[in-house]
DNA sequence: GGGCCCGCAGGG
DNA sequence: CCCTGCGGGCCC
């Protein structure tokens, strides 16, 4: 028998394609204009800075990810975390030397020299985070080992958290597969809010966690999802990130990826796919026209990337404007 | 692979 | 100074 959870999850994935679909964003114009069938992918090649990534030698062996720790070998060169987990191709060794993938050329590792505020490895942030739309200089399809590169790049500042904005809504937002129920559609996807996760514990077993599973509602109240909201209303362009865990075939097998800018066109309360059924706070993003096409992984060979093009859509969905309805599922 | 715990960046 | 958070290294 299915267990309550998966039908919840199955249900919560169906209701966010019908979402997806009722806004237009996936429409028929939204298929590919044609499947780019090995002959000859539409990818750029392009050459890695010699600067980067190359066996960590710009990286002092004196200062690794944690303070004094491990300086028996370099983080690049070995591996260990399961950020690899489901890694098919080496991609310092087989594709970063001619790949499809802009990679970053900050490694996001801070050094002694480097202790200023914007945590460039290379000195400080060439341009603020908390800007909306794209940092100049990084184009989209970048890919970054960690979450600090992304950071240092300041593609998307926050090292942990998923949702990083201000007034004005959010600047960037991290896909890593935190909910099994959201939706990607490449184009679109679903997206879900934060809070409602017990990261402290009580005063008897205190914790100090920064994920935790899902352990009671979550409000618009919460400045994250407040920022999405606000993104909501004022249509800002969001930046996306999509990391190694969210399951879907847009993102990457490794580390993490900036797949442009997308706006958040509608915001709604959900019961989420956690066991009790706690709401969440759920949105739905659509790609901004006029960008490179995405990467999506090769269903049969999972290994290789192709870039799919797809027609663009006049953004018909701002057919004002249907008031966020409170989700049911079932 | 699971659990633990930590530094860090950012917003208020 | 408080809080949060879709990491990540390490030890088992």
């Amino acid at each position: 028998m299915v267990s309550e959870y998966e039908k919840t999850r199955l249900a919560n994935i169906k209701r966010n394609q019908e979402l997806l679909v009722s806004l237009g964003i996936d429409s028929p114009l939204l298929e590919p204009k044609e499947k780019p069938r090995k002959k000859n992918p539409v990818v750029k090649k392009r050459k890695l800075p010699e600067s980067t990534l190359n066996d960590g030698e710009s990286l002092p062996p004196t200062k690794a990810q944690r303070g004094e720790v491990s300086d028996s070998a370099p983080a690049s060169s070995v591996r260990r975390s399961t950020r690899n987990a489901g890694k098919l191709v080496d991609y310092k060794k087989e594709i970063i030397k001619d790949s499809p993938i802009p990679v970053a050329y900050s490694s996001g590792v801070k050094t002694s020299e480097n202790t200023g505020p914007m945590g460039r490895e290379d000195g400080p942030r060439k341009y603020d985070p908390k800007t909306y739309g794209s940092i100049p200089g990084i184009e989209v399809g970048t890919w970054w080992e960690t979450r600090q590169g992304c950071s240092a790049d300041s593609i998307h500042a926050p090292w942990v958290g998923g949702i990083s904005g201000g007034k004005q809504g959010a600047y960037s937002v991290a896909l890593s597969g935190g909910y099994d129920d959201d939706v990607d559609l490449g184009y679109a996807f679903t997206y879900t809010g934060s809070g409602g996760r017990d990261l402290k514990g009580t005063k008897a077993a205190p914790k100090n966690l920064r994920t935790a599973p899902q352990s009671s509602d979550q409000t618009f109240e919460n400045t994250f999802n407040k920022m999405l909201l606000r993104s909501c209303e004022l249509k800002k362009p969001v930046r996306v990130i999509r990391g190694f865990k969210s399951r879907s075939k847009y993102a990457p097998a490794e580390g993490y990826r900036y797949d442009g800018l997308y706006r958040v066109e509608k915001a709604w309360l959900g019961k989420g796919n956690n066991p009790k059924g706690y709401m969440v706070c759920k949105f739905a993003f659509k790609r901004l026209p006029g960008q490179p096409p995405l990467l999506v992984r090769d269903e049969d060979e999972p290994g290789k990337l192709e870039s799919i093009d797809y027609e663009e859509t006049d953004n018909k969905i701002d057919k004002e404007d249907s008031p966020p309805k409170e989700g049911n599922p079932e």
